[in-house]
DNA sequence: GCGTTAGTTATTTTT
DNA sequence: TAACTAACGC
């Protein structure tokens, strides 16, 4: 079979697995999803399964979507009766067939982070709840951390003050939610999660249906996802579960690596199987990548290797500051576009934080070069979006009070916060939405009041039946958005954008409508949705590319999370130093996670570091900097400490290696640069600036402390007996030490 | 209601 | 440094 032709061995044992559930061990770039596309494929070509059999489930809407596309190129098969999305996306569209058995309105609409704030301080408002004291973003993190344990509040257990207002805050908005028709994310799990275990005759349905699970990218599972797998698959349940542990770099936001092991135990997995060749990288970065994993302590063991050749050895720069390490980088890509013939796009720019994009831009545009920033705000999230986004949700469901409150004066219409207040407060008299609570309103605003509902009544009658790139467009038009922003003398993008939402509402058209046609089994028939619920969905699930347009062949610039699952020819990881990355706020957390299990900082930025490594196919440049401006201030680190656990065979240094940090090589000019700016800002070293207290050790330098081990000089403050010296030491932080007590040797 | 200003804060991110 | 937020004053 011509499928299977092109696997290896490891590849074709996993892709033609009896029927029973498997974890797979995909290193990076071992052809996972070639795998995963390959495995349905064959099952449905030897007819072991139907398409409407078969579940496949990712993170990211990219994956869902690149997955289609590989099964539809492989087999001549409807792919609409198959389910293939992300966990939100599956969940919605069990939420979207099952609405009534799930406690939702027909037109439920689903809050997405930004949404949920505004949600949460309306709440607030309403609640007279002091924002200061209870900051929105820590209920938001508060509600989803309990969402995805599965707790609702009467399940929370309270141990302080805090905690119990949280709880009463996070049934509060529970009750909002309820009333107003709208779901946030993890509600969708949750609420899908609860459907199936409260309804055994639809669990049953489902189970039976889904003859196979897929899961990409296992390891970023959390607990609720783990959960809503395992009630969906249920006791005779076969799940195909692909992940690398070594890439697990998702903890902070609650995948729990843990499940990976729990999976094995739990559905009692007698295979498992490791996928060890890479397809992608030379020989010498996988050495430094396995080198460096190496020394991560949880691992479930996996070795990457290749038949390609060595390559050419890793480029190791030590800068000077991080206008000098930008320069570097900047001189690298024009000698690897100009003498070297890569296109500018084969190349990117990988850093730790968004922050340090700002120089390399920098540079890169004073060099004219094309470059490409990920990261930014996405189509969907921009304000004049949500806007329009507003006005359609509101023509779905009047009770959608954040919508309601959005564009009720947007464009202006002469309803104040006064007028606001009072209706707030008849709807909560009355314990109905805010546009419901308009007829009960006196005077003049209620004219002004009773004006806007009429524009909504009417946009909504008038687009009855209507195509939906027609709608929006009449939509946008009708509420005044476009005008608006005609009039505004920097709102012609704003303009560009609305306009683009029609358009965008005219490819949804053409390529969705997926489970409006082919009700799979009677079950799924009660749901009948409208386009423009699917298209709000569509715009909630999925905020569409975060990447700044640019011209099309450009280098990338992206953080090391970002670039999770890319390949570049040649990679550049910049600012590795200790502070950045690791970075410091990681290497206090050793134990922490939600469900408390283990998780260690250190090790995680260690697999956010091979990521990085095995994004590289030929060439990969790694750089540290002596000093960076760092919230305004200059700061020195220490190289990396992930820098030394490389094999020294794989890598040439550019700049002379040097035995501890800092400890040679600092010209008197360096210092001069590091003195200067000091002064300049006025911190704490600046003061005694005009001192003449000796400083045995220039700032800059590198010195030994018998407990602390090598650390860099920063600063002196005071004279005499009283004069201390700050040492930055990398992981054991940054310190004062009494200078005549230290004992400090130069390193 | 809107623009200005002072104060605050500072990984990583998808849905 | 720079970006964002909240509060203030017209």
């Amino acid at each position: 079979m011509s499928l299977l032709e092109t696997l290896n061995p490891e590849q074709l044992a996993a892709v033609t697995l009896p029927r029973a559930s498997a974890l797979i061990l995909a290193g990076a770039g071992s052809g996972k999803t070639k795998v995963l596309t390959a495995r349905i494929a064959w099952l449905i070509q030897t007819g072991q399964v139907g398409p409407s059999g078969v579940l496949a489930v990712t993170f990211t809407n990219k994956a869902a979507k690149e997955m289609l596309t590989r099964i539809s190129a492989m087999l001549p098969i409807n792919t609409r009766s198959m389910w293939v999305g992300t966990f939100h996306g599956l969940c919605n569209r069990m939420l979207r067939a099952h609405w009534k058995e799930a406690g939702l309105p027909q037109a439920f609409q689903i809050l997405d982070t930004q949404d949920q704030l505004s949600a949460i301080k309306r709440m607030y408002k309403v609640l007279g709840i002091d924002a200061e004291k209870f900051p929105p973003k820590q209920l938001a993190h508060f509600v989803g951390a309990a969402k995805e344990q599965g707790l609702r509040p009467k399940d929370v257990d309270a141990y302080d003050e805090y905690h119990r207002m949280m709880v009463r805050l996070y049934e509060a908005y529970e009750m909002q939610c309820q009333r107003e028709g709208v779901v946030d994310f993890s509600e969708l799990l949750l609420r899908s999660f609860e459907l199936l275990g409260a309804n055994p005759a639809l669990r049953a349905h489902y189970q039976a249906r889904f003859k196979y699970i897929l899961v990409d990218e296992f390891q970023d599972t959390n607990a609720l996802q783990y959960n809503w797998l395992k009630r969906l698959a249920g006791e005779q349940g076969c799940i195909f579960a692909v992940g690398d542990d070594d890439q697990s770099i998702y903890a902070f936001r609650g995948a729990r690596v843990a499940n990976m092991a729990q999976f094995e135990l739990d559905f009692n997995v007698q295979n498992r199987i490791k996928l060890e060749q890479n397809y992608r990288s030379v020989g010498n970065v996988l050495t430094a990548a396995n080198a460096l994993i190496s020394n991560n302590k949880s691992r479930l063991g996996k070795e990457l290797w290749t038949q390609a050749g060595e390559g050419e050895p890793i480029r190791v720069y030590e800068a000077t500051s991080d206008q000098d390490e930008a320069a570097f980088v900047i001189e690298r890509i024009k000698k690897l576009v100009l003498e070297e013939g890569f296109s500018r796009s084969d190349i990117a720019v990988l850093y730790r934080s968004n922050a340090q994009s700002r120089v390399i831009e920098q540079g890169l545009f004073n060099a004219g070069i094309a470059y490409r920033v990920y990261g930014g705000l996405r189509f969907f999230e921009r304000a004049e979006i949500k806007h329009a986004l507003a006005y359609l949700r509101l023509l779905d469901n009047a009770d959608d009070d954040n919508s309601f409150s959005r564009v009720v004066n947007f464009p202006v219409r002469g309803i104040g916060s006064r007028t606001i207040e009072q209706l707030q407060d008849t709807a909560t008299a009355q314990g109905t939405s805010l546009f419901r609570a308009i007829v009960g309103m006196q005077g003049r605003s209620q004219a002004s009041l009773q004006k806007f509902a009429d524009l909504i009544d009417r946009m909504r009658f008038e687009t009855r039946g209507m195509p939906l790139p027609e709608l929006v467009d009449k939509v946008i038009h009708d509420s005044g958005l476009i005008a608006h922003f005609e009039k505004d003398k920097d709102g012609e993008d704003r303009v560009e954008n609305l306009k683009e939402l029609v358009n965008a509402a005219a490819s949804f058209s053409v390529s969705e409508g997926y489970y409006q046609d082919t009700p799979a089994t009677m079950l799924d028939e009660e749901k009948l949705t409208t386009p423009l619920a699917d298209f709000l969905s569509h715009a909630s699930l999925e905020a569409g590319d975060n990447a700044a347009a640019a011209g099309q062949d450009a280098v990338q610039l992206m953080t090391v999370h970002s670039a999770k699952g890319l390949e570049f020819h040649c990679v550049f990881v910049t600012g590795l130093e200790e502070g950045l990355f690791p970075h410091e706020n990681s290497l206090s957390t050793s134990v922490s996670g939600s469900d408390g299990g283990a998780v260690d900082g250190v090790e995680e930025e260690r697999r956010l570091m091979y990521v990085a490594i095995t994004r590289a196919r030929e060439q990969l440049y790694l750089s540290h900097a002596q000093q960076r401006m760092l919230h305004g201030q200059i700061r020195y680190h220490l190289r990396s400490r992930f820098l030394d656990e490389l094999p020294e065979n794989v890598l040439k240094w550019l700049t002379p290696k040097r035995a501890h940090i800092a400890s040679q090589g600092w010209s008197g000019l360096d210092n001069q640069i590091g003195w200067g700016a000091q002064s300049i800002h006025g911190n704490r070293a600046a003061l005694s600036y005009t001192s003449k207290a000796p400083r045995p050790y220039p700032i800059g330098t590198g010195v030994n402390h018998a407990r602390f081990g090598d650390g860099v000089v920063v600063a002196y403050e005071g004279e005499g007996e009283e004069q201390r010296i700050q040492i930055n030491f990398g992981a054991q932080g940054m310190k004062w030490l009494m200078l005549s007590l230290a004992k400090l040797t130069k390193s």
